[in-house]
DNA sequence: GACACTTTATGACGCAGCGTCATATTATGA
DNA sequence: TCATAATATGACGCTGCGTCATAAAGTGTC
């Protein structure tokens, strides 16, 4: 049983209408399962769960997935471009490289506070034995996003050597910020997410000290201006202010809620 | 069914030869299923195949523990207690605070090197629908080890605020310098473990990343003595050669088999 | 060593969830 | 209207977890 091509980029290719139901059917079957994930857990997350949730049967739903693990990484790749969406708004902010890059990190940090469920699908798509079940273009896919979403990062590092506001070492060092932050970030959530008693660890809550050691990092690499305590919320309030007013409110009202 | 408490950590309490019996079989379950998990990857980490490879039935496994998570759980914490020796060594070592805090951290990076799996079950132990089925008893006996070397990190940047190699901010910065690292480190490796391809998105190797940009991170934080970029790789043999010979053969060894 | 009784080991069984495939249903087009 | 192709369905096979009635081994007493 073969369908269409089912790209999640929708090309300029001429659809036809057999391939925009297709599409549209693909698209519900993602937000039913993003459903119960958010609403249910991991645990429940069953292929049976979902084809009662979209009232198709299970065999349709296999149509479009070749596994569960199929139908997870097609979630990631939403949440990858998701991300993308974020750190291009944050990019082509009007503010100095180092709001640009930081303004990426509170991206991210938000993106993942909305989307709990994210971290974790991140986290189990990494797994190994998990992306073995899953079929090599997916695979290709997620990579091409995570390509493109490392590039606007690295851009702005690129950017800010250009501009005189890194000190160009010797080394190449544009990899090397990027992926400290990415870990940082990563890890912070992660740790987050995962219901370790970070606060019974003596931590302080993870969001304000990711975005702290952020700032201490970059300090750390001599990326101008350099921070100052009273200046670091100042800056924080600024660019949520400026940058991510629905996803601050969209966050406020699901804390409400619970 | 019951069975004895089973402490992993041998209280001074007597033992019987029964208990000693017992404890000396789960040793043999979690070495095979260590071995099981190294050779042949999580997938194929099934309780029956633990219990083929130890000679002993189904049932008998359930015995020790209550649930296939309840295992890794005990993996896990192995793992852990292995860490806390590698983090006492760090901590004892005469250098620098600097020098300790980032021996600690090349300490975990190593362990993790040379324990793949770690990561991963780490990882695995981290999603909550994991973590549901692992009985209370071991998750808290995996929470107090997570305490006891957490405090263990901590323990090193207080001495550096004492003796005034970090500089003493108002406010508190012990935990948001432990969970930096913390979170640099677990997010770096979870990155490198798991096949993303890195070096494709034009990253350099993981581990080397990820030592520069503790040292960056340090440096933010102006704990003394800062860094250079020369004096970078002279202090990262130094330590690896003072503290970790026998983990550095370990995974030559390793490397050189594959 | 025989017996009663307790403790421990066993593997057949029930169950859940994944993925398949023969069959039923619907769409297309001549 | 009918033939043929495309798609949908859900019963089925399979794997792996965890249970529990039963078997086996151990322990203590005479």
């Amino acid at each position: 049983m073969k369908i269409s091509p089912a790209k999640t980029n929708p090309s300029a290719a001429p659809v036809s209408r057999k391939q925009r139901e297709l599409a549209q059917r693909e698209t519900l079957i993602l937000d039913a399962a993003q459903n119960i994930l958010h609403q249910h857990g991991y645990a429940t997350l069953t292929m049976e769960r979902v084809a009662e949730a979209v009232e198709y049967s299970k065999g349709t739903i296999y149509n479009h997935f070749s596994s569960k693990e199929d139908l997870i990484c097609s979630l990631c790749c939403r949440s990858i471009n998701n991300l993308i969406e974020i750190f291009t708004r944050a990019v082509r902010y009007e503010g100095s490289s180092r709001e640009r890059f930081s303004a990426i990190g509170i991206g991210y940090s938000l993106h993942h506070q909305i989307n709990p469920m994210a971290a974790q699908i991140v986290q189990i798509i990494k797994i190994n034995s998990v992306r073995e079940k899953i079929s090599p273009e997916k695979l290709g896919e997620m990579e091409s996003l995570e390509q493109r979403i490392t590039s606007i990062a690295m851009s702005v590092v690129q950017d800010a050597i250009g501009c005189g506001d890194l000190p160009l070492e010797t080394r190449a060092i544009t990899d090397s910020i990027v992926f400290g932050c990415w870990s940082m970030h990563y890890g912070a959530l992660l740790l987050e997410q995962s219901d370790i008693p970070l606060k019974s660890l003596g931590f302080s809550p993870a969001v304000e000290l990711l975005w702290l050691n952020t700032q201490k990092f970059l300090d750390g690499y001599n990326w101008l201006p350099l921070s100052s305590a009273s200046g670091h919320e100042t800056m924080f309030r600024k660019l949520s202010a400026d940058l991510y007013e629905d996803e601050i409110n969209t966050l406020n009202n699901k804390n409400k809620k619970s």
